[in-house]
DNA sequence: ACAATGATTGCAACATTGTTGCATTTATCT
DNA sequence: AGATAAATGCAACAATGTTGCAATCATTGT
């Protein structure tokens, strides 16, 4: 977790006219810093002593940054939300991968775009969620 | 539920080498009477006060049901599983859809063939899972 | 620098969904 | 009808997430 990061969060949070407390920094430079998207419990692992948060104030700051749009919430199978920084502005429209083996979460570059299901009539089109499961490159 | 589905439930779960009792056949029928995927907590409300079963005794059904392909779980944002009768053979490649007005859950036809993401190099595929939200009809 | 203020945090308690172990009951087979 | 393995009910537990409220903290204006 380098300075850098610290700062863009810092910068992050403070633009979008929070508070810049220790703990939603600490928590977006770590999400900044992590390729994958990773869980509540896995983000407390990670948060160093220095910041240890309160289980419910870290369920917070995430839902914080969700609704903010500086992070987005990933649904899975396993019940449990996973988190990943938004690096882009479309961020929002993509798919994700799961692994079978090791549950481990990434985000896909693209969306299909094609629409070849129908909805029944009269119902409405808001968003698309698309989960691709396999095994990832170590687990093969 | 009728007595038709009675009879086919009894006959699936026969044919599956599972003991006829009245838990499985009546939640197999609910369920192939129902036209959505609805979650454990509406079956249990749905089931006649004839044949209340253990909280714990349905779960297991659904799981003894979904194990020999007869029901599919859908996974949902909300963490509730939901189940759906498997009428088809191919009916676990498809996509669902949920209203986020009502949290209803219906099964579309199709599946998008098309694969235009990428995995990274490496990675395999084993299988797509696809969510649409917007409103239903009632909801719109 | 300091006080005021509203946002943020920590704590305790709770809610929901699902699971495990084990003793009891039941469907099926002979 | 009796034997047997499968299915059930009960109690307890586990994991994830939420709510209410009092204490604390970051920011703002002076």
């Amino acid at each position: 977790m380098s300075h850098q990061l610290h700062h863009s969060a810092e910068d992050l949070i403070r633009h979008n006219g929070g508070k810049v407390t220790a703990g939603r920094v600490g928590v977006l430079a770590l999400l900044l810093a992590e390729q994958q998207a990773i869980t509540h419990r896995e983000i407390e692992q990670r948060l160093p002593r220095t910041l240890q948060l309160d289980r419910v104030t870290l369920y917070r700051v995430l839902e914080w940054l969700a609704g903010k749009e500086l992070i987005h919430k990933v649904s899975s199978d396993d019940r449990v939300w996973r988190y990943h920084a938004n690096r882009d502005v479309q961020s929002h429209q993509h798919a994700h991968f799961k692994c079978t083996g090791c549950a481990q979460v990434i985000c896909l570059e693209t969306l299909p775009t094609e629409r070849n299901w129908r909805l029944p009539a009269g119902y409405q089109f808001q968003e698309i969620e698309l989960t691709v499961k396999g095994l990832c490159a170590s687990c093969c």
